[in-house]
RNA sequence: UGGGAUGUCGCCAAGCGGUAAGGCACCAGACUUUGACUCUGGCAUUCGUCGGUUCAAAUCCGGCCAUCCCAG
């Protein structure tokens, strides 16, 4: 079915995304890739990790015999992606970049651009599945390898989106991918999984805040519950609900940041047992298998990436709200992380906690 | 200045004559397309200080220093 498609596949310059075009390149589609230039990437040599990656992405291709071009949207990725991470962070929220640049860059900008050239697809190195369903609708489901699973990070994804897309990898397994890789005489096989936020190589994203407004962010007091002093802060933006290490200050038991509050600039510290909540708000909503929650409903969901999913009543409480509540308390809801519905295998969909 | 108490890792803290627990913090890894969480490993040849007693002291004795409390 894909015999004379023109498929773009994004290439990260990755092994995910290398493998994906190499599967395509053997159905007979019309296979040709594209790398996204977003930020500079300094690392700690000097060199800039983002010509690394576009060279490694180009050398792929031209082993595959397509071709390969680049995108410059370091314009756009700034004001959709980085701004929007510093203002959250301002505003005492934890952003998260990466699905802010699937749904408006790598499956926005870049899918627009590739339709607008004559692409039928764009394929990426996801782990998930895309499925149609009866009515038309397009799904999203797990991928085999559950534990790669990344469909968290594509909730946002409009049936616009999905239309155009293929997730080549979703039956194989990451040992599979990178023997696939090895076998193919790739030289990025073994370069490793990528980690910490694109833009943030060294990965303190703090300082990367303050050298962006040109300014440090204002220390101010670590609070109990009550409100009673305990220590100060290195200033809020270096702080998230939940968070426990790197706080700098002793107590005879582990303390997490139970609370931030941008008025007063304190950061709240308080016991484990104080960040659960079983009730979390998400706005800025997307749903995929229907255009809009009707009544409440069961589901499963997560609050975090890295998190087991869990049973949860769902109301559609506003035109763009959801209230989720759910049957045992979360730990550590942070207000500007996704939260995210499933069905079993079927992502239903999510918002931004608020 | 008298009387009392205490001095063990950055912080808290076990130890009470047999050769320095633990927790917090910190550091390093693992995990991870976000931030976190989690996990693993590291972290006092030394117990305010100087002497003494003992085969052996952080542990007993004495001087000194420091801190805290009560008196004045």
């Amino acid at each position: 079915m894909l015999q004379n498609k023109k498929i773009t596949v994004a290439m990260s310059g990755g092994i995910d995304s290398a493998v994906a075009a190499l599967l395509l390149s053997d159905k007979g589609a019309e296979v040709s890739g594209a790398t996204m230039r977003l930020c500079k990437r300094i690392t700690s040599d000097g060199s800039d990790a983002a010509n690394t990656d576009i060279a490694d992405a180009k050398a792929i291709c031209d082993k595959l015999g397509i071709t390969h071009r680049v995108y410059s949207f370091e314009d756009e990725f700034y004001y959709a992606v980085i701004k929007n991470f510093i203002d959250t962070y301002m505003n005492g929220g934890t952003p998260n970049p990466c699905i802010v640049c699937n749904k408006n860059i790598k499956f926005g900008l870049m899918l627009d651009r590739e339709l607008e050239n004559g692409a039928d697809y764009i394929a990426t190195g996801h782990y998930a599945k895309i499925e149609k369903n009866e009515s038309g609708r397009y799904l999203i489901r797990k991928a085999d390898d559950e534990k790669k699973d990344q469909t968290y990070m594509l909730w946002s994804l409009s049936q616009h989106q999905l239309s155009h897309t293929l997730f080549p990898l979703s039956a194989y397994s990451k040992t599979q991918i990178r023997e696939l890789a090895e076998q193919s005489g790739f030289s990025i096989a073994r370069k490793s999984d990528s980690q910490d936020i694109c833009f943030v190589p060294d990965g303190d994203y703090a300082s990367f805040i303050e050298k962006e407004l040109g300014k440090k962010y204002p220390s101010g007091n670590y609070v109990d519950k009550d409100g009673k002093i305990l220590g100060t802060h290195k200033g809020m933006i270096h702080y998230t609900i939940g968070q426990r290490k790197g706080l700098g200050i002793s107590m005879n038991k582990h303390i997490f940041v139970t609370a931030k509050n941008p008025v007063d600039n304190t950061v709240t510290l308080g016991d484990e047992c104080e960040l659960f909540s079983n009730r979390v708000t998400v706005r800025g909503i997307n749903l995929i298998p229907f255009d809009k929650l009707t009544s409440g409903a069961k589901f499963e969901a997560k609050v975090r990436y890295s998190q087991k999913q869990s049973p949860v009543y769902v109301e559609q409480t506003g035109e763009d709200e959801l209230t989720l509540v759910f049957d045992t308390p979360q730990r550590a809801p942070a207000k500007g992380q996704s939260a995210v519905l499933y069905d079993g295998d079927y992502l239903v969909g999510g918002g931004i906690i608020v």
